[in-house]
DNA sequence: AAATTATGCGAGCTTTAACTCGCATCTACT
DNA sequence: AGTAGATGCGAGTTAAAGCTCGCATAATTT
């Protein structure tokens, strides 16, 4: 009776044959798109196992509860997330600062374009849970690029903790993205110029230039 | 049958005597407390009654459902935010971009300060439910009042739209401090300068200050 | 092929939470 | 004081949704 099965976060086994991993994977392909079409309100584990062609009861073999499926969600897109940085600042290793911010800002659309009510409900969610403990490795996974970018252009930055300066660039560019809602891709070039100037302007500006 | 109550997101009818109206604030109140502290996972119309002190009833009597009090915590949230802007932008006619800036990011950490989980919440709240009609009249004020500031110092400012200046200088600012999640008020000092050098550095860059 | 293990199923149990309704009480007005 | 309308109540209805459990089927092992 330690932590049977009331509050874990945790999938409740792997799936060993290839059977059950493929359904694990319908399984999470359908709670995203659930999530995306219906929000948190709507979304319930009976309504994804639907989706995703399987019974409740195979859901329920994998996830011990809801929250553990939508700790699953997030840690996906983390993943993903840091793959991506990961591998946009070792190509920038041959790149100005403008160039590899420029593509740190392709990079924050890309992820969040896909739907705005998804990633809204992905930070509630992400926030509401204990999930700290799983979170912290691909924070400063993430973290770790960008200090890497950062030390390479360090004559033309301004800021001086490169742990914070990560952070806040990672935050400014998930933010300008998610406040363009509406995803017109026509507008995908002039947001990521908006996104680069303002970490440009960000990571460069110095208080002497404004005089006051 | 018209829009009779199904999805009607304004509020039933308007309190007419005292305490009445003390009593819907009461619920609003409660409403609030319920959302930082249980999130939307935690937050039913029964356990705001309760926390209010007031019947369910009393809550449907002013309340055509759910969705309706949460629309008004956000149009609440709304005006407070629409105010303190405006103030602040009013008495900045006689001081500099750097100062006014400082000021609107105390602004933003007051606002978000209060608690993470239920900024989020709203956050999410607002993208779910169909509020562009209620929320735009605001999101004009706020706009318009950083236009204002934005115009008073063109001479120092790059970003040559001024609405979406405006508008980014908004989203920046709020998550910044979403981001700094735990309210550390000793911190907020030093969270106040990052948003100003964020604000600063977007407003003032100029690609020509980047050599490549 | 027999046995064992892994997987899949979905009817249905149980709890939760949105919302109603008829009655009691209060306030205001005459 | 009397009356009418406004306000307040909360037990109860209903539907939704989290989750279980016993049984059926498929894969794997020996």
């Amino acid at each position: 009776m330690t932590s049977t099965s009331a509050h874990r976060l945790s999938p409740r086994k792997a799936p060993k044959q290839d059977r059950s991993a493929f359904m694990v994977e319908a399984i999470i392909e359908a709670a995203t798109r659930v999530l995306a079409a219906h929000a948190l309100a709507g979304f319930n584990t009976n309504r994804v196992a639907e989706v995703a062609g399987v019974s409740i009861g195979s859901l329920y073999q994998y996830f011990p509860n809801k929250d553990a499926l939508i700790s699953t969600l997030i840690a996906r897109e983390q993943e993903k997330l840091c793959i991506d940085i990961e591998r946009c600042v070792q190509r920038g290793i041959e790149k100005s600062l403008l160039e590899t911010v420029k593509a740190l800002a392709r990079i924050g659309i890309k992820h969040q374009n896909v739907d705005a009510l998804f990633a809204a409900a992905i930070d509630h969610e992400e926030r509401r849970l204990p999930l700290d403990a799983m979170l912290a490795p691909y924070q400063a996974r993430i973290i770790c690029a960008i200090e890497t970018m950062i030390a390479r252009h360090t004559a033309e930055i301004s800021i001086c903790v490169p742990k914070t300066a990560a952070r806040d660039c990672l935050m400014i560019a998930k933010t300008l993205v998610e406040s363009e809602v509406i995803a017109q891709p026509s507008a995908r070039r002039e947001l990521s110029a908006r996104v680069t100037h303002a970490l440009m302007g960000y990571l460069t500006y110095r208080k002497a230039q404004v005089h006051v």
